[in-house]
DNA sequence: GAAATAAATGCAACTTAAGTGCAAACTTAT
DNA sequence: ATAAGTTTGCACTTAAGTTGCATTTATTTC
């Protein structure tokens, strides 16, 4: 068994043809992707596997949803958080306007944040928008 | 002249009966709304008008638009932020996922964050979820 | 004040992404 | 090998956002 299998099923995900594909091509970029990516990048399988296969991927907890104010949802892989035993992702991203990708800075943690009296905080989400370091020649 | 025709122009928006109606509406509400809301508010007016008028609220700097996460877009006023000058809107939200509201915490500044080397900053969107102070009983 | 011009509005239609139902194909356990 | 459960693919639905165009309303010019 590969690394990638024991991976999945370290996740409690079966490792099917198409979840070790997507999971390979997560693996690949270091960015988010839309589902729409992942489809692209796909040649034989259809678009509501592929969207099932995300979501099982997002309830087992390997990769998270970003919400990066484009409108659509991305996905990026999510391991070493659950390494950590962290319950929730409260590392940052950043979205580049030029180019349009996002992508996890997961050593920048979000700082605290005092909220007023009631107020119960359970997750975060930080999205910077900007120029990449790509983008900017810098 | 009323006190609302006056905001409005004082945001180069010409005064007209929807227009008055809709920022009416915004005031009556602190929380942010969905275009959906919106339309619910109002019996006469067509989705599109609406759509339009707020986007037209959005380009003049009256209204912000919040991705709170739940997939579909907020407007909320934004008049303080023109008083002081500022070209962006900093503060943060609050998203309550047991009644659904979010929240302006116009009061709560989102803190410097270092980025890494090349990452130009431009924007930033925090939105914080949880309970809020009605839904907690706190 | 009437005609010409420009802006705002309402209706219909389109686009895109997300999500569901169901039957067929495939796995797994017995 | 069979039965039960899971995964996959196709068709369809829903929801939000958006655009084109004709009509109405407001503003400017004469």
């Amino acid at each position: 068994m590969g690394e990638i299998e024991s991976v999945l099923e370290k996740y409690q995900i079966r490792p099917t043809a198409i979840r070790l594909l997507m999971y390979k091509f997560l693996r690949e970029r270091n960015i988010a992707v839309t589902l729409n990516d992942i489809e692209s990048g796909f040649e034989k399988s259809d678009r509501t596997t592929l969207y099932r296969t995300i979501k099982t991927f997002e309830k087992k907890g390997l990769v998270h949803q970003i919400d990066d104010g484009t409108g659509v949802a991305k996905y990026a892989l999510d391991e070493k958080q659950v390494e950590d035993g962290l319950p929730q992702d409260l590392h940052l991203h950043f979205h580049c306007e030029s180019c349009n990708e996002t992508v996890c800075l997961t050593d920048h943690k979000i700082p605290h944040i005092s909220l007023p009296q009631g107020y119960i905080s359970r997750d975060m989400n930080l999205v910077i928008k900007g120029v990449c370091d790509k983008c900017s020649g810098k």
